[in-house]
DNA sequence: TATGAATGAGCCTTCATTCAT
DNA sequence: GATGAATGAAGGCTCATTCAT
């Protein structure tokens, strides 16, 4: 139930995800701050008053931006299953096909992953710890993921799978930020690829 | 030169001191868009005309948050010797060490994490870059570290020093956030403080 | 097209004037600077953000002011014909005619005159070149007059119609700030149409 | 007794004249209300705090500007005695050296007539009524002359002496303007002395 | 006497939000 | 439902003026 006013038939969705996508383009484009509900209005060619329709305020609209993202985040390792890896090796593709798959949502739509990493934090108080319950969620899905490596023995006995699956997630962080400033995000992507499995997997040392 | 009409004295410089740690702290509290000069001036007990006899005006302040808050870190690691480390374990203190400090630094100023990570993202575009800059430079500092121990023999002769780098700052930046979210950030210290320099070292394979 | 994201239609057009009325009123009453967007706001019973829907700013205002006065000016005199005197006489009353309606709407709308002469000129550098440019496409019209007349002989051949056309309009305004400042201006009326042309005739008459 | 607590020597009042002499330039360069304290006080190289021992305020200097102002004017008019021309020869060659001081008054010190003319009118109301009772003073002086003129019987008995002196300064006005405008005051200086006292014999001779 | 640091009234301008049409 | 005109809270910034040194 969104809003109490907001029409609520399929093409009111339709709608309101518009101006979902519209907010996100714009506000991954110039920030949340500097987006004036007039500019999502113009983009889709509405009267700002419209907005107003469907989502109750400017901090609405940035809260639904957020869900959007996380759930575009979670669709993409949605199909893994955490358990599905028995050994190590299969575990290293696991981890493989999850890099690939986040590389690939970052590049095809990089306002994800701006408004995300980018812009998202400066919105307010709350906003910033929906972010990180957001991120915590990923942490947990990565831990669950180290959990079953440790469970099934291919992974260290003595793993903090709850220091190490933030640690990982930092790491992607980092990867997503190195993206966003390269001009060549295809170069990126192919050394982050290469190097980070056997990062996570076998340390640093020689 | 910070400001063309700015006094110049000592005094001087102790109040745009001043005003930068007041300027922080609230920053960090409130988020840079939801602070107004005034109520910097209000936590100083000083009219905010007198504000502008220090700082241009507010996006002039908030740079030079940024440049203390770069600075403090900088110190915190600038005595550390990047090719002090001649085996695996005295590079394994080193980087107990600079984990030691950094925690200390951001337990005993929360504000500098807190402006760091989550409210100095949302200023504006030409700050983020600033920002970028910074943590390339802290990307710099850690990748020394990592061709110190490539050369020496005692960490992998494969390893993309880049990547990894960028990957480490990046759990720097996860311990970090799990510091300011947790309700007992000592019992978070512990357990990162135990955890990552082995996840790093020898990453996660049994 | 006056601003960009203004109402385009005749009720727009019809407050924008009304604007530009009330404006001109309370410029000519306090002066430029010492008036508020919010003065001339309150005059109309709006909100002092409504302006800011019809006009840029404080400064575009006044510009519009400038306009509409020379606009109103430029009607006064449109109707008369340099062309179409053919003898002194004829001249003469032609000069009566101009005085007679130019003084009638200095009397009419005492705003025009004040603004024109006594506050305008402190607005900016700018602002007082346009000033001049349109006192200087006033001296052109009455220089008209006089090349007319010196082209059909009842003017005198050696007359410097530049200067002389300039000295004339020094003259209306002298006697403009005359009748602002006189407590009865219907006598200054009198005593200006009575001597003025005389004195403008014996001086340049063949 | 110009400020109460302002110096009464003589090193004072060459402080005071310093002050009006900066402020009259600043001024006429910028415009009373561009004007700071601090700009004036920069000129002469003195704290603007100092500015306040001499002047009541803001307002208090511009007024003392125009004081000195007129009585520069005054000073260049003073010697010509109003009762001295006995026939209409020496009324125009006391015209003509009139003009010709006035136009190297105002050659020689052009802030005189930047201030006199364009930038004093919008200072405020009572300012303007200053400046207009300045005027007055000037029409005054030039109707003493006309008197003369039509006692002695060359000029037109039934000369409206108050209009005729307005009207004459209305002219100057005009000449003073078109200077100020020109790119070659002399060519200016020229055509006026050339043209204006013939305008002014023919209209008011007997 | 000279100074300039401190002050805050005041003003312009933006923009999220409302609501009559 | 859609619109955009109207609104005013809010905040950045300037600068005349004061006063302690």
């Amino acid at each position: 139930m969104p809003h109490r006013e907001a029409a609520q038939g399929a093409i009111a969705q339709r709608r309101r995800d518009e101006i979902v996508g519209a907010a996100l383009e714009i506000f991954a484009e110039r920030g949340y701050h500097a987006t004036g509900i007039a500019d999502i209005a113009a983009v889709l060619n509405i009267g700002h008053g419209t907005f107003y329709r469907y989502f109750r305020n400017k901090r609405d609209i940035v809260s639904h931006v957020l869900v959007h993202v996380l759930e575009r985040l979670n669709d993409t390792i949605r199909d893994e299953n955490a358990a599905a890896a028995d050994t190590l090796d299969e575990c290293r593709a696991q981890f493989a096909r999850v890099a690939e798959k986040l590389f690939a949502v970052f590049t095809e739509e990089p306002a994800l992953g701006r408004f995300f990493f980018a812009e998202a934090l400066g919105v307010d108080r709350d906003f910033t710890r929906a972010l990180t319950a957001g991120l915590n969620t990923f942490g947990g899905v990565t831990q669950a993921y180290l959990a079953n490596g440790v469970a099934k023995g291919f992974l260290r006995a003595d793993l903090d799978v709850g220091v190490t699956a933030r640690s990982i997630n930092g790491m992607i962080l980092a990867a997503a930020i190195d993206a966003f400033d390269s001009r060549d995000p295809e170069k990126v992507r192919t050394r982050w690829l290469a190097a980070a499995p056997d990062l996570i997997l076998r340390g640093i040392k020689a």
